[in-house]
DNA sequence: ATCGCCATGTTAGCGTCGCTAACTTGTCTT
DNA sequence: AAGACAAGTTAGCGACGCTAACATGGCGAT
């Protein structure tokens, strides 16, 4: 796990410059790549303890630096965070995105693949996911991550456009399908991830839930 | 606010010893009923700024005591969560038990006013909600809170037992229409809570959302 | 009545955290 | 070669969770 860290000793050895840039490496008195560093331990700390009990002085001990240091970089523990949660709603779009992909658009099993993928994300990822959907104000609040929530969002939105008009609703709203939809995802997926079902329900299959819901409301157009 | 505290001055007054036992104001050196106004400031402070940036400072400075008391009457900050977490879960069992209780038992009128309740009670408390689903494995592991939880969920399960009984369905499984239902609504509560549904559909009600897929979901039994 | 026990308060302090200030290093431009 | 500036460092502040050791005073036994 921590394998970056690394005495820094003496800088005895300064000939070693050109080798490596903004790879890896910290090259003496400088680390190099600091920013990707910490964002990399942030993630994989979120990860391990989630979100809240996330804290900066670990991300620098995992990236070998002192605790002074992330802030050349982020303005504070929140812009941190911040980042660590644009990269996963970076990889929320990708992963419904293609997950709907081999089916026609518009059809019934794009968008349950969609929904599928959507809790299997949060399923894979259950610390990133509640960093986007958690509460916290400071970093929900900030412009790049509404923009990135909302082209996540764009992905349903085209499906149930082309849904809708598939079934002759042409011209409808999306708005209101697309909502009950990702609501009922959205629930089964905090519910996995958060404990409950499997304190309620043990060995219950999620999927089946949007599976089985999914199509009840996709049917009642 | 903090209108308990009070100077212990001399003890002159020791004829009062039966008025007040357990009540309210401290007398003297000691506060009476620490327990109680600790329980009252966490829920307070966790309603003002949720349950992950509540401390135990803050609640002292509530209560009037020192930041060591609390000490004597909590294990821990979590051993006090876990109190706040059960009393919010005694108040869903209620608002959601209270919401059915003018309907006929089984009908889809019952199970679409306690899933309105459930979102009520998310909207008006969400602080609370949140204490009681987030991710909180110290909190959410507690017998009592995995006990509390269980309860609530009853209610729903027997109100789609009775659904299913008067539909035809009598001696079928409640489980998975249960579960169905309750990710629909804790989806749309979480939804609505946190945010997200107010920035992609400002002005959306999310009542409308639990009206059209509950009855869609309960109509394909 | 009084006396002592012990529940429930207190102060003092440890280690950690987020963050800032002031200093140091070394890279890159000129 | 010089020196500006980016990106590290150490030192330190205030707040927090929690503990240890001490103080108080309500209560039951005598």
């Amino acid at each position: 796990m921590a394998e970056l860290q690394q005495e820094a000793g003496k800088p005895s050895e300064k000939a070693k410059k050109e080798t490596a840039k903004k790879e890896s490496g910290r090259r003496g008195y400088h680390h190099g790549n600091l920013r990707e560093a910490l964002i990399e331990a942030a993630e994989a700390l979120i990860a391990e303890r989630g979100p809240d009990s996330f804290t900066m002085a670990d991300a620098c001990r995992h990236a070998g630096v002192s605790t002074a240091a992330p802030y050349r970089h982020f303005e504070d523990r929140n812009a941190l965070l911040e980042a660590v949660c644009m990269r996963a709603f970076e990889g929320l779009a990708e992963a419904t995105g293609s997950a709907k992909a081999p089916f026609e658009e518009g059809s019934e099993e794009a968008i349950l693949a969609g929904g599928k993928a959507y809790l299997g994300f949060a399923l894979e990822n259950p610390a990133r996911f509640r960093l986007m959907f958690g509460r916290n104000p400071d970093i929900k609040s900030r412009p790049n991550v509404e923009m990135a929530g909302r082209l996540c969002f764009q992905n349903l939105l085209q499906s149930v456009l082309a849904y809708l008009a598939a079934r002759g609703h042409a011209g409808e709203d999306p708005m209101p399908l697309a909502l009950r939809l990702w609501s009922l995802v959205h629930g089964v997926a905090n519910l996995a991830i958060d404990g409950p079902m499997d304190i309620i329900a043990p060995g219950n299959n999620p999927e089946a839930i949007i599976e089985a819901s999914g199509r009840a409301i996709l049917a009642a157009v």
